[in-house]
DNA sequence: CGGTAAGCGAGACGGTACGTCGAGTCTTAAA
DNA sequence: TTTAAGACTCGACGTACCGTCTCGCTTACCG
């Protein structure tokens, strides 16, 4: 899916002629996510992506074969991060723990721009493959590694199914998201970790506020 | 959103000309249901929903208005049945009256369906309102209904969230069928109802298996 | 050739559905004389057509298959006329028939439009034959007429290869226009006329200058 | 118009660096004829002239600045030889001189290359200009040649006007080859000799045959 | 005899036209 | 007035080609 994948290990020599400019890359990437957050997957077409890149078309799919493909490399070169254990200090706590990624993965234009790579991956399966490597897997396993991180710290109760509770926030926050009308803010995602996650992991109850 | 809304109340004398053909409205449905799930949404053309119809496009527009709408009510309408609390006998225990609805909303071509439904609620708002009236208000509110039957059976630990927790289940199942890709199972659903709404609702922890 | 073609001999029971705006045909040829004339072959695009026809690429191409064949009958249904014997009046002698009608089939931009469907002619084979057939048959067979026109009148001198002599006048022009630079005016032809075709037919030679 | 035009009077310190492989001219000159012959000349492109001559792009427009001067080019200098009068033994009769010359600027693919170059004369007046000083201008002037060494033998009619009729052959040929299907074979020349050029100059009627 | 400027094959670049196709509207003759 | 059929406008998609530019290499002259 990435567009310089010309690696090819033992290689060395190189194939002749120009070389793609790779900053091109970064520029029409950042065009069409630009263009999908104004005006959606829909409205964000080929022609516009390449001008406001200040290139051909031709340049565009040189390197990305449809439409579709652009889109998914967009979004995902575009995350911000996709965050690992490594990248969570470990709080001393499961709640403050997830307190402190509340904030990931949002953005002004993200939401729109998971649309359009959701849209794409039900149109290609192997970007749909894409797609869940970096969204539905990474993000719980995220989870999965917080949890047995608690439970090394002896926050959770026996008998929990790890797994299940793993797929839970990143569940509710997509449906918030995806499904449901796009209000995945922090204050819902602090009920969230208060009234749900943390409760079923440690078999606690929230005080009552 | 109905296509035949034009009853105009008192006006018995009714209007000259050739009257619709109202079965024709099912059999585009048919068709329209029939392409999204061959095809996707993308793929379902208005052209081919005509002519798998047996119908000229002018029919069609005539009793939608786009696309998106047609898509709309080729879901609602093609839906089995929305539950309602009134549907759920008491089984007696929050677990078996959730078994038993278990199956629900389901079938072969669902989930295309799902999505074609969707993303049309991306691109019209107007759309979006009947998708969450009829996906996300609908089915959020069946679980809390089923959650406070269980409330007044004493089932339910103090302190919880009922709304909070009326949401886990939509949203697993749709993040499984929508997000994830489209495998939400009976086992997977029984095991949801065992590990998160049981243990979140009640309180208790499953046995060990 | 003819965008019209459906005449369909016996078939009373016209088939269902709007009919072609057959004033669009002419619309459309216009515009495709009209930027021909301005732009020559190459630069006459079928957006640019479309465009000035006031009508959509689609209805463009639904008439004519590929840019070729809509140059070919741009150019031939743009030509003023096809002369036949019949149109040429017997004034009584050779050189006074070929006079009268020493001015046909000449205009601003015909060298223009003639040329683009040379190019035409030259790319489909379809195309070369109805060129043939309009501009080397037909202008052949004219002088052939017009010689024996002659030849009844007792003007030819015996021994001539009637259908030889006929290519010459066409080829002359033709190639004033298409091979040297397009200056095959009044003067010109009158000077072939005197010296080259009536001389060749009647085997006099004009009179010292 | 030659590629090789560097010279640069009074610069005899040539300019350093690789100098040009000049063998390469003949290869991408042979290449261009190639595919204009199987091709036409839209068919041939730039791209697939480079590949065949087996250079890059570059080379090629190093030496001609576009498609139509490489087509000029490559028709000019593929022709087998331009005869002049000098070419031509004197042959004791007009028409033994004109039979002699019959087969010249023939060959398999001629035709194909006229075009292309034709069709590059109406692009470029630049173009045109050669065009018409090598096939125009050049094929006129050696049929006057041999008009007026017909003359000094004494068997041109009087009063004949030699700048016309040395045009005509040309033109029939040209419109044979250009216009009409592109078969002036020896026949038809042979036919065009004894009826119409002989005649014309001589004022004789050839023989019934 | 080593530096250097240019030529070389390969191919990416911006731009632009082609021909296809889909959405939604409009028109026809018949029912 | 509705129907089936299908032509209509608009505009995006993806391909191909032209003429330019850039890469890393190779050649041949010139100091």
């Amino acid at each position: 899916m990435q567009a310089n994948d010309d690696v090819l290990v033992a290689a060395p020599a190189r194939r002749p002629g120009r070389r793609r400019d790779a900053s091109k890359d970064d520029v029409i990437l950042e065009a069409t996510r630009q263009l999908i957050a104004e005006r959606g997957y829909e409205g964000m077409t080929m022609d516009a992506v390449a001008e406001r890149a200040g290139t051909g078309k031709a340049t565009v799919y040189r390197r990305w074969p449809s439409k579709v493909e652009l889109t998914v490399d967009a979004v995902i070169c575009g995350r911000q991060f996709i965050l690992t254990i490594d990248d969570v200090p470990d709080t001393g706590s499961l709640r403050s723990d997830l307190m402190s990624i509340r904030g990931a993965a949002r953005g002004s234009r993200n939401d729109e721009l998971m649309h359009g790579l959701h849209q794409a991956a039900r149109v290609d399966p192997q970007v749909a493959a894409v797609f869940h490597e970096q969204f539905v897997i990474a993000r719980t396993a995220l989870m999965r590694a917080l949890l047995e991180r608690a439970l090394h710290r002896g926050e959770i109760a026996p008998g929990r199914d790890l797994d299940m509770i793993a797929t839970v926030a990143p569940a509710m926050i997509a449906y918030q998201k995806v499904v449901a009308g796009g209000k995945a803010g922090p204050d819902y995602i602090e009920r969230m970790i208060d009234h749900i996650i943390v409760p079923l992991a440690t078999g606690s109850v929230p005080a009552a506020e």
